[in-house]
DNA sequence: AGAATCATGTAAGGGGTTACATGATTCG
DNA sequence: CGAATCATGTAACCCCTTACATGATTCT
């Protein structure tokens, strides 16, 4: 299964809390997640046709009289069962980390749902595996650039490491206390 | 003057050895910069032809007994110094960091260029204004994902600030000894 | 004999950005 | 009265990736 670039995990992300029309999913994404990425009008409608035709949100068009008509999404059964097992999986690549993963931890915080503990256990043990690669590498390396490569890498990931434990653990807590 | 992405500097910088046939470019990126990138076949004549219609660089074709002939690019004046200025210049976009500054301080050893410690200590300077400013934002930020966000690039930028003096520093350190 | 190397490309598509178009409505 | 908001798009382009094409030569 080719995986999809979170772009569109967000557009249904945003259709989970019930139908919207894609101005209302721009302002929403805008205000809510306008601090890791922005999305264009252009993508954006673009992006909503081709999960329609992808069988994972539907639309109807809603006439109005003073406004423009809208086209109001909602997400098929099929899309939201994407969306959740996308919520539950770490982040494989690392340089998608930070929009995917934090938009994970959003959406976990904002829908209220459970898994948030398990998601964070299962990325950090992904970036432990990682780490421990980094460092095998490293120590056979000989070119002094390699090393360094390596050396950004590791200081990198360690810093997410950290990240994960002091500040993505605690803000999961402070909404969840499934004992 | 809009800005190119790194690729393009990395092939000007593949010819300040001499001129090169684009098979031997693509053999040496990949051997030396193979650890932070990887460019294919057809994007790299591709940005070839580009960078020559540029008058960046210029072209001849060379033609051999036994091979297909080759096409032999050099640097005008105008790609040298376009590219050494991009050398002498930090990163501004935090997403571009790794394989831009990177690969610039590749070539400052590579090529026995001064100017690799001003490098550092430019980018280290930019780094420390996003860092100032990213905890100016995370103070009167009120909302927990949003402060979570800010803790994540600050955990980033702050990691790479420590390795930027603990390991980039001593790596230009160990060839150039300007005093 | 088959695989890897040498050497150059074309074609198609994917995901995203930038710029532009339209037209009413409400706010300052 | 002009600016921002509401609401939807089209067209063009950019950078890059994937897949395919060609054909001789040297290595195993």
């Amino acid at each position: 299964m080719k995986t999809k670039p979170s772009t569109e995990y967000a557009l249904l992300g945003a259709l989970m809390t019930g139908p919207k029309h894609g101005y209302e999913i721009m302002q929403f994404l805008g205000t809510a997640l306008g601090s890791i990425w922005h999305i264009g009008t252009s993508q954006l409608y673009a992006l909503l046709r081709r999960l329609e035709g992808e069988n994972l949100l539907c639309s109807s068009l809603e006439t109005q009289d003073t406004r423009p008509s809208k086209r109001i999404f909602s997400l098929t059964a099929e899309g939201k069962e994407l969306f959740l097992a996308w919520l539950q999986t770490p982040t494989e690549h690392v340089r998608e980390l930070r929009i995917e993963f934090l938009a994970k931890l959003f959406f976990l915080d904002r829908l209220s749902l459970k898994g948030g503990i398990q998601l964070i256990k299962a990325q950090t043990q992904l970036l432990e595996q990682i780490r421990k690669r980094i460092k095998q590498r490293e120590e056979k390396e000989k070119d002094p650039f390699n090393r360094l490569v390596f050396g950004f890498k590791m200081a990198t990931v360690e810093a997410w490491l950290q990240w994960l434990v002091k500040q993505a653990k605690p803000f999961i807590n402070e909404v969840q206390d499934n004992g």
